[in-house]
DNA sequence: ACTTGGCACTCGCACCCCACGGGTGCTAAC
DNA sequence: GTTAGCACCCGTGGGGTGCGAGTGCCAAGT
């Protein structure tokens, strides 16, 4: 049914139209392309390719433009991964090598990203659980309060101000500090939980109940709702781009708002090593329909710690964009990993 | 030359164009405002206006809109300041209520001033300089290397990676720290320069070079171009606004980007207590040409510690804006107060 | 069986034209 | 100083039209 020429003649139409922003007619594939066949017969083959649900014409009479189906078609089985050029490289790499701390790493990140690709990029900061923790503090705010710290060898640091159920001299303070590291400290974040189950009811003493506070505070702070993090950047490329979403650009920068939908698209970016790709409505979120997610994870050899990606019409030049996804995962997670 | 009629027809031009964003002519007015007077003597009003630079007219033969030194105008005599509804106050105080440190103030402030106003939203976070040091914390990582931490007593908490000159002890550590805290907990960090000018070279002992790092790293975390944070939310409502923009929307969202212009921007609302409006040229700034900036500082009654506005066309409701900006900045400024 | 040239047909788009109507400025009267 | 009347201006929108790109189909060729 589709034979190597159709599967030509879709290329085709992805890259000419990826570039020009018009439907591209038989005619045009036929001469800017050799495929020593007359646009006659490309017709022919864009009938089939139409049936096939691959291309589809936005109105009568006028050229072929790709659909979903087509675009994920041509990801899958049409496109070579196009190598970085050597400046793009060494942008990447003179870019983040200044960062000083996690925070600037994600910040230098996804302002790279969106230049690289000009689009709008998202980088998502290491997951808790999948850190692990390298040491708690408790700093001394007042009597009562203290500011709980959490610091993990990715590089995070989260603070929680704790209210104390009674007053906390130094020494106790000291103690207590010295029990919760001893009892996480080098754990996955992930096990944090079973590992404290018993912390707060086994330790009898004076400070029991502030024990049981940090504790939860802890769990707390390894809770699903705050743990992870998003940014993002470029977004005004979306204005440059703004006829390809066909006048919803509001409701994309509304969907760019909700960092919750956000991360629940890059945690479905499992794969470690792979870029994903997902195209139009393969993206179950209100308002990114016509938006596409090239995305992957970063992190160390051993294990990803939390993805990244960009985000930009279905009309994307997806091997250029892929290329500079992979590119810069591949560099923050060396620098992450370091950190 | 401005007598109140003639203010008062300006006004009636503000409040009307502003509603329906349509320019508006001599008749609606006569008709929409109890002005006692016809539309001819109106229409003699407005040639005035406009000799005076305060109107316009897109093109001829179209009613009149504000310009800039108009919109100056009405909101520096012709404005009075709209109460917030009840449901307002309750929602701001509800919706600030539940946060847990400051990073979830300012998130919330944000997202709330966006949704009051119906436009883009900044929140700075509080001065470094403008904020007194709470506590210095030294959390080792490895031996060579140490997370510093600086907590503020606006709640800020800024932490760096540290690269030691030579290892650091567990006690040496705890006394470096304690040196570091007896110099400066308590202090404004504006003062702090000054504070720990004679630390790095009065204290001589084994790891002098090691508290000389500390010390740079301490003033580098304040230093200029760090120290200022800003976020912003409700990016979506300018795609609403879209129109008012003349088609620069991008150019406005890539202003946003520049965080440093939105910080110069803010820095400039100095008078506490008064919510200061810049409209259209007057902001300094690329792209923001057809923009206004509603903006005030917050703080406690006796400092204010950082600014908070929102940005939106020109063509905004300035009362009801200047209402809700001040309305938050208060309860923002109470709460950062508290923490 | 596939390919090709030819041809009729279909629309979208750009263009033009013109009537409509809201709005103005002027003038003369009050 | 205010008002009514009036001529005039011009942007907007609807209708008509020609153009051109593109298609689908068919009959002939390989």
């Amino acid at each position: 049914m589709l034979d190597d020429r159709k599967l030509a003649v879709l290329r085709a139409i992805v890259e000419d139209f990826v570039q020009t922003n018009e439907p591209v007619g038989s005619k045009m594939v036929a001469e800017r392309h050799v495929l020593g066949v007359s646009s006659a017969t490309i017709r022919n083959d864009m009938a089939a390719l139409e049936d096939e649900g691959l291309i589809t014409q936005p109105h009568t009479s006028a050229g072929r433009i790709p659909t979903d189906a087509g675009y994920r078609l041509f990801v899958d089985r049409l496109s070579s991964v196009k190598p970085l050029s050597g400046a793009e490289r060494r942008a990447i790499e003179t870019f983040l090598a200044g960062s000083v701390d996690l925070d600037d790493v994600m910040q230098r990140s996804v302002r790279l990203l969106a230049r690289l690709t000009q689009q709008v990029a998202l980088v998502q900061y290491p997951s808790l659980s999948k850190s692990s923790v390298r040491h708690v503090e408790l700093v001394p705010v007042s009597p009562t309060r203290l500011l709980f710290i959490l610091v993990t060898d990715t590089g995070r640091v989260e603070q929680r101000v704790v209210d104390l159920p009674s007053a906390l001299d130094d020494d106790s303070r000291s103690h207590l500090r010295a029990q919760l590291n001893a009892a996480v400290a080098g754990s996955r974040l992930a096990d944090v939980p079973a590992l404290v189950a018993d912390l707060g009811a086994a330790a009898p003493g004076p400070h029991t109940s502030t024990m049981r506070t940090l504790v939860s505070t802890l769990l707390d702070t390894v809770a699903e709702q705050r743990e992870e993090r998003v940014v993002l950047g470029g977004a005004a490329n979306l204005a440059r781009a703004g006829s390809d979403f066909h006048g919803e650009v509001q409701s994309v920068l509304e969907a760019l708002e909700e960092h919750v939908v956000l991360l629940r698209l890059l945690s479905e970016v499992s794969e470690p090593e792979a870029v994903t790709v997902r195209i139009g409505a393969e993206n179950q979120a209100e308002g990114l329909a016509s938006a596409s997610l090239v995305a992957t994870s970063y992190g160390s050899a051993s294990r990803s710690v939390a993805a990244l990606g960009v985000l930009g019409p279905t009309r994307m030049d997806y091997p250029g964009t892929m290329a500079a996804v992979r590119a810069v995962a591949q560099y923050v997670g060396r620098i992450v990993a370091e950190g």
